[in-house]
DNA sequence: CGCGAACCTGAGCAAGCGCTTAGAGCGCTC
DNA sequence: GAGCGCTCTAAGCGCTTGCTCAGGTTCGCG
């Protein structure tokens, strides 16, 4: 943990933000926008977050909508990682979809500060990010639905809708970003094993 | 249809806002708020929706603050009432279950626009505003325990987590909201057919 | 020691914000 | 038909916003 520095885990989560002034501005745009959402987020409380003034943030990111898009990005990016591992893994569809929804749960859970920014202010972003960000987030349904659709063939599940099913399993990953908090009584972990459990219910996998 | 006016039901949405004045600022609004957000949403912006000068709005609404709250007030009551009818009626746990999910998620998705403000622009709400309508999600909430947990004492439903899946299932019919388009492939009610079937699925009911 | 590049600040600009005020128009009652 | 209450507008106030810019400090390197 503490020699680590570019292993690509979650040990060091924005490691890949330099120089270190612009990963401050950086969480700290995180929390503020978690907190309060884009639009009600000045560009002082986001400096004055990361102790600094209001004009150095514009040394490190062009504009303020800047800041939410390499957010979205850094973010998008290490979801999609957590599902495409899971999902190139060995075993059978429902094992690998059983690992799929029990990492992007936990990380959603774990991470929920970014999560939210991730996935509730994509519409803050401008036109040519967003269309950038929407591209992710079809390769994200496009996995899921694969594992899906290999467990149909396989006769594993039990789908009469693929596309719908997709759609909701997704749905229902993605918004625990919206309620999870951080003092309730489950852990990232307890409730990544209860959601994959849920889903293998979805998808009427075989016991 | 033409010539019903206050029967409560979803044939006038916002029929018991009176006068016509503040009716048709409330629309503008919650077309403004879905499409941008409360906080990038301007009182010009509402004005001018509702073909009116800005200083009209504050005849009707002492804050632009209000005007989200008679929305969401509003908005919760509906989908309280929904949740409510279908869980007093008469049948098993998995019949009021499903009929729960279908009208409540029909609901999100037919009025995903007023939906949209009512779900996920709570935290724009002032702290007064905010403590009223947080009680009424968790009458919400209440209501989906009450027929899971009638569901399992009946043996008719399979929940090792009661309050986890009741989570789970509000979030999934919650999230239809934010994902739905009016332009896409599925009608409200191929949506709550579809959701119905999955939270059945979820809580393990005998076919 | 001298110099240039990198980084940061104090002060502030133009624009847009929520909201207020003075008064106009209009339909109602007595 | 004078007076009143309700609804609406034009104008604008005070403030905050995202962002800029001239200048200062710090540092590595010859």
């Amino acid at each position: 943990m503490s020699t680590a520095e570019e292993t690509d885990g979650d040990s060091t989560p924005w490691g890949e933000v330099t120089p270190e002034a612009a990963r401050r501005l950086l969480v700290a745009a995180v929390e503020a926008f978690a907190e309060r959402g884009y639009h009600a987020t000045t560009t002082r409380d986001i400096a004055g977050r990361a102790g600094m003034s209001p004009a150095a943030l514009y040394i490190h990111y062009k504009t303020k909508e800047e800041l939410l898009h390499r957010i979205s990005r850094i973010g998008h990016d290490r979801a999609l990682l957590l599902l495409e591992t899971a999902a190139g893994r060995d075993g059978t569809a429902a094992e690998r979809l059983a690992d799929a929804v029990r990492s992007f749960v936990s990380w959603h859970a774990e991470r929920h500060t970014t999560a939210r920014v991730v996935q509730y202010e994509l519409e803050a972003l401008g036109d040519e990010h967003r269309v950038e960000i929407v591209a992710l987030r079809r390769r994200t349904d496009a996995v899921v639905r694969r594992i899906i659709g290999d467990g149909v063939r396989a006769g594993e599940f039990d789908v009469p809708d693929v596309p719908g099913t997709t759609l909701a399993v997704l749905s229902l990953c993605i918004d625990v970003a919206r309620w999870f908090n951080a003092q309730g009584s489950r852990t990232p972990e307890e409730v990544g094993t209860l959601y994959a459990d849920l889903v293998l219910r979805m998808v009427g996998a075989r016991k």
